[in-house]
DNA sequence: TCCATGCTGGAATGGCGTTCCAGTCATGTC
DNA sequence: GACATGACTGGAACGCCATTCCAGCATGGA
């Protein structure tokens, strides 16, 4: 076996398409988004360009390439059918839709790059298999619901249009502000300079300042969730 | 007057920053993201880098006051007090909230780089004057709405958060696809491609795929923001 | 045995953001 | 009217980036 192996392989382990995206995600969480370099990657990979564009177009694809890796591993862990539930107690749609949401939210929070990349990638392809994914998921679940058909499409749309603009915002306010700031820290200073904007132009945000200081992210996604969920309920009423 | 004009200027027109920031919305406008370069700049301003660094840190600093001067804009339209209406018949806040989403979803459709660059101004720096200014117009209406003060953080994230994030995502869409195609076609193109999904894996997508041919963004945008603002009231109903 | 083909990585290219610096001009001082 | 000052300019250069080119390697089939 060890000599078909050595045979077949020039390295230890033959460059491959995956093992290029995975170096690139691992390059991206490690480093950032400025983080994912030609020079990096051959580097980490002990090769040059050329191995490198032969399995892959160019950078772009290489980025989407990531982020459809990480988004498809995000869904993955979705409990489309909550095997281990008490027995003859399924989650209801709207709980699977949260969790649905809390999945996406999480990936983005171990991932902060993904937030630029989803919005440059999703509104740049959206045939790319990433939106379609996304949508499949949370849009079985609005069906679920009870919403009439004509309806699905833009319920959906909304739905997607909300966790990804939420959880993209928050990404990076729970990975501090760039400088070596912990969350309470940056937190802190985001609520000290909004206290400090004018008294006249910023009476509402001076105001709300305070609750910016302990809230939990986490916390405050759900619950943007549930008055989507609330208003989706609220327009189409389940026993229509 | 033409004689101290002349005088007191190097050129016809002077360098200034705000000059420059115009010009980069310009040339961000007409050729894209990525054709925003110094040489571009400089070219357009007849002049050298080292002009453009006496007025302006690096290009980040650039950037994010191109989205500032944009976001300013278009939040400056708003009929704050809406003064040419009947008479007697001031808007509702929930008009004047859609008013002001409707105001940032043309900006970032007149400017579809304004997407990728609000996703990451905003989160790399929350305390920059834009995030606050949203924030602000949006969180008057709130509290006009009648929440109660403890979910005003809660319920102007949300709503802030939707608005951009489905903006963002539109954006594109209206644009064309990179390619040359014109509205309709890409719609036609993506709705053809995900009805050509696997069966098994995209029956909600495929389903749906045929809504997406004629629908209008706006329509759409507007349906989005009415499902959350349902469902602030019927979280917080106003009479409580 | 030898060649075709899939695959590799070092060297080179052109464009980018950024820096350096010798210079220019309006202005204040005497 | 001469001169020093300091804000402001723009050409040349630097280092890093994505990308391309190509001479070579290992391997499976003829």
């Amino acid at each position: 076996m060890a000599t078909r192996t050595r045979r077949s392989q020039r390295r230890t382990e033959a460059l491959s398409r995956e093992r290029i995206v995975e170096a690139a995600v691992e390059l991206l969480d490690a480093t950032g988004e400025g983080g994912l370099t030609f020079r990096a990657l051959t580097e980490r990979l002990a090769t040059g360009p050329g191995a490198i564009y032969w399995h892959v177009e160019n950078k772009d694809e290489l980025l989407g390439a990531a982020t459809e890796t990480v988004v498809a591993a995000a869904l993955a862990v979705e409990p489309t059918g909550a095997p281990d539930s008490p027995a003859g107690a399924p989650d209801s749609p709207r709980d699977e839709i949260r969790a649905v949401a809390l999945g996406l939210f999480e990936a983005i929070d171990e991932h902060p790059w993904l937030a630029t990349q989803l919005a440059t990638h999703l509104s740049r392809s959206p045939w790319g298999s990433v939106a379609p994914r996304i949508f499949e998921s949370l849009g079985r679940r609005v069906r679920a619901l009870g919403v009439p058909e004509g309806s699905w499409f833009v319920v959906t749309s909304a739905l997607m249009h909300y966790i990804l603009g939420a959880a993209g915002q928050n990404a990076a306010n729970a990975r501090a502000g760039g400088g070596g700031l912990d969350r309470d820290e940056f937190l802190d200073a985001t609520a000290a300079a909004w206290e400090e904007l004018d008294p006249d132009d910023y009476v509402f945000t001076r105001a709300v300042a305070y609750q910016m200081r302990g809230h939990d992210d986490r916390e405050q996604f759900l619950a943007g969730i549930d008055l989507v969920l609330t208003g989706i309920a609220a327009t189409h009423p389940p026993d229509a």
